[in-house]
DNA sequence: CATATGTCCTGAGAGC
DNA sequence: TGCTCTCAGGACATAT
């Protein structure tokens, strides 16, 4: 579940490690099959071994650590990935562990469910890889000016399509369910029809929610999986209005109880008063 | 090109 | 109690 807020807490609890160098890579026994890791396990060895971490950065829901040769560590933790330098959760699901030269530190990837990776790129592959006409620009640094031209055009329903990361980085399920009720915007509303005033307010309620997100350490949800750097827990699942929360009387209005329906495969959650459909489609 | 669907994975919780 | 089933949703591969 880790979108941009978390990946950005797991970036900024991250930083003492800044100048630190990498002394080996060790791979714990994993009872089932190993994530992913690029490139080969004696090359991503040799690359990293001896290394300086000199930048961290966030790329949508990576995070990056670059290293002094520019050949970029890529942290991909999908679903249940957590990047730590505290203990994990459990002994079990520790995939890769990186021993640094601080005494004692030592930086982890665990990932209970496994679809995480981990990649190795030097900084042409980064480039390539993360180019712009394969993802959008980052949540937090859009304008107001580029919803209607990144979204405007398109027949799809609102909230899968900020789902979509070649249009905007960073945001997922919870936090598109999230943004949608701050702006008053129903999740089925169709890109086309969005007049320009909205898409000014999608674009302030999406500033608002992340930023506030990244300030609570974001979401921890009641299977406890997202933890930060150190291990601890976040708090903006304290903060939600609308996700987790079908059948609780929304506390906006304090008329209607918040809904839950499926787009794309996916819950969203909203209120039907705050957030009106209008004239009915379909 | 744009959009939709299927796939991977584990553990919690429901239902019998 | 213990089994089976469903579900959670990141990104990408494949299909339409």
């Amino acid at each position: 579940m880790p979108e941009l807020p978390e990946v950005e807490t797991m970036r900024r609890g991250l930083l003492p490690v800044l100048g630190c160098r990498i002394q080996s890579a060790v791979l714990p026994h994993c009872t089932k099959r190993p994530i992913s890791i690029r490139p080969a396990w004696e090359e991503f060895c040799r690359r990293i071994t001896g290394q300086e971490i000199v930048r961290l950065e966030r790329v949508g829901k990576r995070v990056v650590v670059v290293l002094n040769s520019e050949d970029r560590l890529i942290f991909e933790p999908r679903m249940t990935g957590l990047v730590l330098l505290a203990d994990p959760p459990t002994t079990e699901h520790l995939r890769l562990k990186l021993e640094l030269s601080e005494p004692t530190a030592s930086l982890m990837y665990w990932d209970r469910r496994g679809l995480g990776s981990v990649h190795l790129l030097s900084s042409d592959e980064f480039a390539s890889e993360f180019c712009s006409t394969r993802f959008g620009p980052d949540a937090l640094q859009m304008t107001p000016d580029l919803w209607p031209l990144r979204f405007g055009t398109s027949r799809q329903e609102i909230k899968p399509a900020l789902l979509d990361q070649k249009r905007v980085l960073g945001i997922g399920n919870l936090y598109a369910s999230e943004i949608l009720f701050l702006a008053q915007i129903h999740p089925q509303r169709q890109c086309m029809e969005l007049k320009s005033a909205e898409w000014t307010t999608l674009h302030k309620a999406t500033q608002e929610v992340l930023e506030t997100a990244i300030l609570h350490e974001g979401s921890t949800l009641s299977d406890g999986t997202y933890r930060n750097a150190l291990n601890q827990a976040g708090s903006y699942q304290n903060q939600h209005r609308v996700y987790d929360r079908e059948g609780l009387l929304c506390l906006r209005c304090g008329k209607s109880n918040i809904q839950r329906m499926v787009q794309a495969q996916r819950s969203t959650f909203f209120c039907p008063t705050c957030q009106p459909l209008g004239k009915k489609r379909k």
